[in-house]
RNA sequence: GGCGACGUAGCCAAGUGGUAAGGCAGAGGUCUGCAAAACCUUUAUGCGCCGGUUCGAAUCCGGCCGUCGCCUCCA
């Protein structure tokens, strides 16, 4: 059993061979660090780290390197837009640099509450300007670029595949009606590597060519050199910048320094909201913190980290995903139902008194199975939708077994539990180490007043005393306490 | 105009040549003092429409309709 991937190179699944055996270096675009992180951002790095949990799982060593894009990229279209670092500054009078502190923090943030693992390197931009000049002087060099007034241009003509990775024609470019030919440009086609600083550009180097800042793509072209080497495994980003932004880097790096630059390109697909496509410039974007609160035109209830993960990962990532309030409450429900079986099997395990480590022979084929199906999904592609379906037939099984009123070993529970670790937990991402709102997990005073309320309603249940009982049920339920009467004993949990 | 993706039950979503996974919602049932949770049964003779290839197609080919996207900043 191998791990396929979809390259988008070839646009064909392929086996996925890292170049050296045991090891994989991944390349992600990271995110322009000027406003907050979208649900874009959370399905992008989300399918990634996905992808880098599962390379883990399946015994590589990972480099994950993720850049910080803090400068270069420009407002707007054509070449005379003003850099989106800069703006926000103006905009919140502040130095470009406090906006890219305030960011990337947030970005962190949020994408720390998303469960998704911090890369092994999160090089930033601006810190990697000496490479990026030297890399307009590579190509400068090598005849692929040339200097005019200050910036220094990539020619296009001069680069024959240029385009293959979008299967752009380059000869098609010429005729798209939105590219707008900057005076000092040979070809119209052609793109910044290193662009000169007007007066009022906040954030400027010295250069050889004056004072300037480097282009967009410049920066993942030499971080992924720097920290990679070349040629590296996996490039992943978002399909929307598979032109220019992939292609750039691509056609940069192989005329500067020869010889391939990623192996295998991985693209998520886009994000919608309601059917339409979210942008900043749509006016309709949806922030992980509002999709987190709730605070949205769109949403009618908050939603919980976990529920957003898994709302993404129910469909493959090179299907786009649609956001819609209704999908990520049938999204919620149905994480509740996984996550209720994982917290019942765990209190079941805290309550067993003696250990009995013997694995029901009969469960174990179970779990057996559940790997080997769990495995063939995500082999295919990371096929998550198909990972998900396996782990929700394993928790039926499980619920079957949980509830049949035959002694269950502490064994058997054990393995069910460091199952959903690993392949809900390390592998998915979704299944806590804690559940904080279940009771096993339960920090120990809230645990021990509720046990005093679980204690006082059964000893009514005892009496008949149904009037109590359901007082106590009632009460605590509007408090948020959900008690679940079995018959081993009454369990609780907070419902969120 | 160029390029591309998608259209599977009320909703979300796998499946890409062998006779429709999974989740949500709905219906009936079991369990329960009543609930909750869970479990069982049930919910697409059919996968946008029309043709074609094939013993066999949701899956391949052609045409049509529809939706979305990229080509311009965006993950």
């Amino acid at each position: 059993m191998t791990l396929r991937v979809y390259n988008y190179l070839s646009r064909q699944e392929e086996t996925f061979e890292p170049l050296h055996p045991g090891f994989v270096g991944m390349y992600v675009c990271g995110p322009t660090v000027y406003g907050d992180a979208h649900i874009g951002h959370a399905k992008a790095y989300i399918t990634f780290d996905v992808v880098h949990r599962y390379l883990e799982y399946l015994g590589y060593r990972v480099r994950y390197v993720q850049n910080i894009t803090d400068v270069g990229h420009l407002v707007g279209d054509g070449d005379e837009g003003e850099d989106k670092i800069g703006r926000q500054a103006r905009v919140e009078r502040v130095e470009p640099m406090e906006i890219v502190e305030s960011y990337t923090r947030n970005y962190f943030r949020d994408m720390d509450v998303l469960n998704v693992r911090r890369p092994d390197i999160s090089p930033r931009a601006s810190g990697h300007v000496p490479e990026q000049i030297e890399l307009a002087q590579e190509l400068l060099t090598k005849g692929h670029a040339y200097a005019s007034n200050g910036n220094v241009y990539f020619s296009v003509p001069s680069w024959p595949t240029y385009g293959k990775l979008s299967r752009r024609k380059v000869d098609d470019l010429e005729e798209g009606a939105r590219l707008e030919v900057a005076g000092d440009k040979r070809d119209p086609r052609d793109f910044a590597v290193w662009r000169a600083a007007t007066s009022g550009h906040l954030m400027q180097w010295n250069s050889p060519w004056g004072k300037g800042f480097p282009g967009w793509h410049a920066e993942c072209t030499v971080m992924a050199r720097k920290y990679l080497g070349l040629p590296f495994d996996i490039h992943g980003g978002g399909l929307e910048n598979i032109f220019p932004h992939n292609e750039s880097e691509i056609a940069q790096s192989e005329a500067a320094y020869g010889g391939a630059f990623a192996r295998y390109w991985l693209l998520n697909n886009m994000v919608t909201i309601d059917g339409t496509k979210m942008g900043k410039s749509q006016g309709n974007s949806l922030t992980v913190q509002q999709a987190l609160t709730g605070k949205h035109d769109r949403l009618s209830q908050p939603y919980s980290p976990m529920t957003v993960r898994y709302f993404i990962l129910s469909s493959h990532y090179r299907q786009t995903t649609d956001f819609t309030d209704e999908a990520l409450s049938a999204a919620a429900r149905g994480y509740e139902r996984l996550l209720g079986t994982v917290g019942l099997v765990r209190q079941m395990l805290a309550k067993q008194d003696s250990h009995n480590s013997t694995i029901d022979a009969q469960f174990s084929a179970t779990l057996v199975d559940l790997k080997t199906r769990f495995e063939e999904a995500m082999n295919n592609d990371f096929n998550t939708p198909q990972a998900l379906a396996a782990l929700f037939d394993f928790n039926r099984a499980v619920n079957t077994l949980v509830n049949s009123q035959q002694p269950v070993s502490s064994g058997t529970l054990e393995a069910i539990d460091n199952t959903y670790r690993q392949l809900g937990g390390d592998v998915l991402g979704i299944i806590p180490a804690e559940i904080s709102t279940q009771g096993a997990g339960a920090a120990g005073l809230e645990d021990e007043l509720v046990q005093i309320l679980i204690t006082l309603r059964t000893a009514a249940r005892k009496n008949k005393d149904y009037a109590t009982s359901d007082a106590i049920r009632d009460q605590l339920a509007a408090a948020g306490v959900i008690l679940e009467d079995r018959p081993d004993g009454t369990v609780w949990k907070i419902n969120r």
